[in-house]
Parts: structure tokens; sequence; C-alpha cells
DNA sequence: CTGTATCCTTAAAGATACTG
DNA sequence: CAGTATCTTTAAGGATACAG
């Protein structure tokens, strides 16, 4: 994309995020690696996508310690590292979404655990009790500039949700 | 991106929901609509977004149902429908990554419940039991396709993990 | 087998002007 | 305010060919 605007600026974990793994490969290779394939050719073959390409995304997922090189000069294999294996809530909740909501038939492909028990779909937890997504909360954290605390301090109240305001110039501002 | 390979044919649910919020922006535009974001300008602000795209966006994802339009014609707000709602863990997951493994610093942004509790770090959990990343399992899943189970047969066993086997032409196929 | 090195194509992103 | 309509840019992606 031409001049792709720089994500992390947006002050913002889930930018910083997808700036390492936002793009169409990158999460594709990181679940093959979690399925376990290892070579450059074997990744190749599984997703259809170019050598070159996929020659980037592997060093950058190398750069950026999710992916270590190893075996041989020559032959080297691919394997997640800790940040990398760290990834994995994340690959499964985006996987548990779609085989809710996308997906016609059944999903494609289980996840287990060593003894093959299926993986339960991710609940959001606080303090012992389940978080209920319609009324979860952001709030400015610790790292939280200046600009993020007057963005939030302009935002709606929850309240407010519906039923536009249509009055207008009335907002606080 | 030139003919961009249409993920959809990988036949993984991941695959499927890259498709449909696995571009730079749309994930962005879900945490804002999360935050309370929900007027065309502010998301503009917020993501300092060319208009177009931003529009092409919020197209898209009423269209997905992962947003729906309200309000009034002339000033529409944008909410999270339920299928909306139901990408926050992997939202959260996302983020949680980052503030992890990327933030020098505090995260900036904080999730809690209603009553201003942190949300938990998201587990794996299978029937009870915690999930070890290192360990997980993928095995074909009730709708995985001839090639799909093809696939897994080629797979490395996950003993095999480490040390390339650097003699040739020895593995099954 | 695992990559580089080139070249080419195109769609995505941006800027800007304009409309209801 | 909430978009459409253009126009331009550019970098991502693909297709080879080639090298170690």
């Amino acid at each position: 994309m031409p001049g792709k605007t720089d994500l992390s600026k947006l002050n913002c974990s889930l930018a910083r995020t997808l700036e390492v793994v936002g793009d169409w490969w990158t999460l594709l290779i990181i679940r093959d690696a979690f399925l376990g394939v290892r070579r450059f050719g074997d990744f190749q073959k599984s997703l259809g996508i170019a050598k070159n390409i996929l020659a980037t995304r592997l060093e950058r997922l190398v750069v950026n310690d999710i992916l270590m090189r190893g075996g041989s000069e020559k032959r080297p294999v691919y394997q997640l590292t800790e940040r990398g294996h760290a990834l994995l809530p994340a690959m499964v909740a985006l996987m548990q979404w779609g085989d809710t909501w996308l997906s016609a038939e059944r999903p494609p492909v289980l996840v287990t655990d060593e003894e093959g028990r299926p993986v339960l779909p991710l609940h959001l937890r606080s303090a012992g009790d389940e978080v209920n997504a319609e009324t979860v909360r952001f709030h400015p954290g610790p790292g939280a500039t200046a600009r993020t605390r007057a963005f939030f301090d302009k935002l709606p109240l929850p309240d407010d949700s519906d039923a536009a305001p249509s009055n207008t110039a009335k907002r606080r501002r």
C-alpha cells in the first residue's frame, strides 16, 4: 500500500501487534508453524505463497523473534519461539470466531490438548467473573498519553449509546 | 495487492476470518467501536484514515454484519452487532500479546469489566485444564477435506521437532 | 531445497475536491 | 457531517529465472 500509515503511532497495543503480525500472510504462516510445518518448501506448498514473499515474511518473523531459524544453514527449520507460542490464544480466538460465525460447515481443524480433548471457547474473565462483551469498558491505562486521555474524555458515555443526539452542537467539547 | 490470493480457498477458519477482518484498518475500527466511537467523523479523526477508505471499510463491516448502521440517514451511528461483539476475545488476545511482548512501557489502554476490574490474560482451557501452547495439537476436524487430511498425514510428528533430518529423501510420502 | 534478483501488475491507501 | 468521485502514488504480491 502506498505510504502505509505507521500504525505504531496510534499508541495502542493492538496497532503495535498488527504492525508485526497484521498482514494477510503472517498469521497463516504462524498457524502453519503451530501445525508443525517447519520447512520453507512446506510453507510454500501449504499456503501457495510466492517464494520471495515467503522469504520476506519468514525473515521478518525471525527478526521479530516469533520464529527462530534452526537446523543447518542449507536446510533451515523454522520454529516458534516463546514469543511466537504466546500468540496461540489470539490465533485460536480468531479461529473460533471464524468457526462460529463464518463456517457453514463444521470446522476443518480442531485444536486439542495432548489428550485429544478439544480446546474450549475462550472467555474473558476478570477476577473470577465472566466478562460480558456488551459491557466491557476501556480506560486510559498507565501508559496513556495526554492525547489518549483526551480521546477518552470526548467519548460518549455507554448509556448514551443508541439514538443519535440529532440536536446539533450539544455535545461538550 | 495485485490479484490477492483468495484466502477462503485455504479451507481454514483462520483464513476465512482474516478475509473479513484481516486488513490493517478493520480491526482498529472495531477496536474504536468497542471504545464507544460511533460516528464517521470520530472514526476518521481517531484513526487518521482517509475518508474513502473509511467509507469502504465501514460498508464492508456492515455487509458482514459486524457493525450495524443506526441513527438517522443523515447522521448514522455505527454499532457493533452480536457478531461484532463476539470478536472481543480475539481483539483482547491480540492486545494482550502486544502489551506483553511489544510494549516497552505500560499499556496505554486497560480493559475492565463494569466494576473496573481488569480483564485477566486469556488462557486456553480444555475440559478444565490449562492448555500448554507448546503441546497443543491440531487435528483434521469434521469439516476437513481429503486435501486437509493429506496435509496432516505428511506433517512431521511433534517429537520429530528439532534437528533437521538431514539425511535425504527418507520421509514417507 | 532454499533462497535472491528482476520485472511486472494491481489493488490498496492517500489527497483533494465536491455534493446533499 | 457524511460521504462520493477522481486522480495519483507505491508498495505488496506474483511470476519467473537463476544461484549456492
